[in-house]
DNA sequence: CGAACGCATATCCTATAGGATATATCCTAT
DNA sequence: ATAGGATATATCCTATAGGATATGCGTTCG
């Protein structure tokens, strides 16, 4: 019993409907640009609009919401490619130098760091599993979430903050990729992994680097696939069960 | 009469508290560490404290304040010195590269972007009011402005979006009061721009670069000088007048 | 036939009341 | 005297009602 508990996290209504929208988000079951009824949300979560607008005001300062004073909130549209391309040069500034500075700092002896384990382990990509939206759902987390561990591990909250932001938007798009550059991804996430274990800078800036110019090319594929036939995901999400 | 009104832009009591919240915070009326009452606030603008409360959301995400569940909002502490060292480094990587692509452009026959006049006018710093406290605040959004400019007239709404998200100007306004040499300031911005409108590039990027070298050189100066008074108002703002 | 005006509806925005939780104060026991 | 616990208060959080505004539709006039 000796455990320090850090304490429930107490959270309220509110973080349960951030989380909720957000997700909804980033999975495109709110498609970009739907508008979002305040308290049709309230109903279809059976809260009170309060919780709800104190959500959607989070999600606008984090820029997947767009709000327009009286009128309502609507889901951000998608990247243009031209967007897109400016997004993968913004990451190609900032992620190697995230990455150098998590191999100068290295996995071991830091409270606030990962061990090198749980860095490899998030490298790994998670199975196929039976569903296949599913199991395009998890890689998406999970390369998410490998990009946001080298980023916290390189030790500075800026740094982290900003490299978060960029991948929001991102993530909207990673739903458009092929499943089988799952297995490149995830050579690529080793190879960034053993560099910053092994405490070499240089290799794991590079390793960075080379794996989101691949990263680039896989996603603009998909991104002019998607183009051909327009919408992957046509129906009306009008929220009325 | 032919005048295109774009249209009054209508703003609700939560967009004039989220205004007047993050005026008193950059002016440091509210310091950090401080405890802001919800209904404290709200009888204060003699508001209801559901607009507060959308106003706090807004700002926690923004990263101004903090938020503990069912405690309350505190003012974020002000940036460590690595803290410090970190924005200035992300802001070396954005911003010349901003520079650069804006140089590309120019400044003429876009629809989007700036004239070579207003570019020019916004390098210029405001005289000095009678306030000093409100000079030194003028000064910092005028800052601002053109180095949003500057980053609009890239084209890159994703890269400008990037550098505003960093919130830079705020957050360095916060912490140094000192007033940083407005003559150097300017004649600095005035490099920019011309390099800018000239439509030459690489000159453009290594302006804006060597103005960030010396603003950060400057910044820094007025950092340890802050140290070693350690706090400029000792007082407790327990906002109860 | 097209455009402009007015009305009706849906939705947003604000205010207020009450339940729930954290913190401070006071008391008791060792 | 100090540590621990119970109570009281302050504050947060949620729900709901009502005023205010934008949007859609039908009608009327040029």
């Amino acid at each position: 019993m000796g455990e320090i508990q850090v304490w429930p996290e107490r959270h309220t209504l509110a973080d349960e409907a951030y989380v909720e929208l957000k997700s909804r988000i980033l999975q495109s079951i709110l498609e970009p640009g739907a508008k979002l009824s305040i308290d049709g949300l309230a109903k279809h979560m059976a809260i009170s609009q309060t919780p709800i607008r104190e959500a959607l005001a989070r999600l606008e300062a984090e820029g997947l919401l767009a709000r327009r004073p009286l009128v309502g909130y609507t889901v951000t549209p998608l990247l243009t490619i031209t967007e897109f391309d400016d997004l993968f040069d913004l990451r190609m500034l900032m992620e190697p130098l995230a990455a150098r500075r998590s191999a100068e700092r290295g996995t071991d002896r830091h409270d606030m760091g990962t061990t090198a384990d749980g860095l490899r382990s998030m490298a790994r990509t998670p199975e196929y599993a039976h569903d296949a939206k599913l199991s395009q759902l998890e890689f998406t987390e999970a390369d998410s979430r490998f990009h946001a561990e080298v980023a916290a591990n390189s030790g500075s909250t800026v740094l982290t903050k900003a490299i978060r932001r960029l991948d929001a938007h991102l993530h909207l798009h990673r739903a458009y990729m092929e499943p089988e550059s799952i297995g490149e991804t995830e050579v690529e996430h080793l190879a960034v992994a053993e560099a910053i274990i092994a405490k070499k800078p240089l290799a794991a800036e590079e390793a960075m680097r080379r794996h989101l110019e691949r990263s680039r090319t896989r996603h603009r594929a998909a991104f002019e696939a998607a183009r051909t036939e327009p919408t992957p995901k046509p129906k009306r999400a009008k929220a009325k069960p």
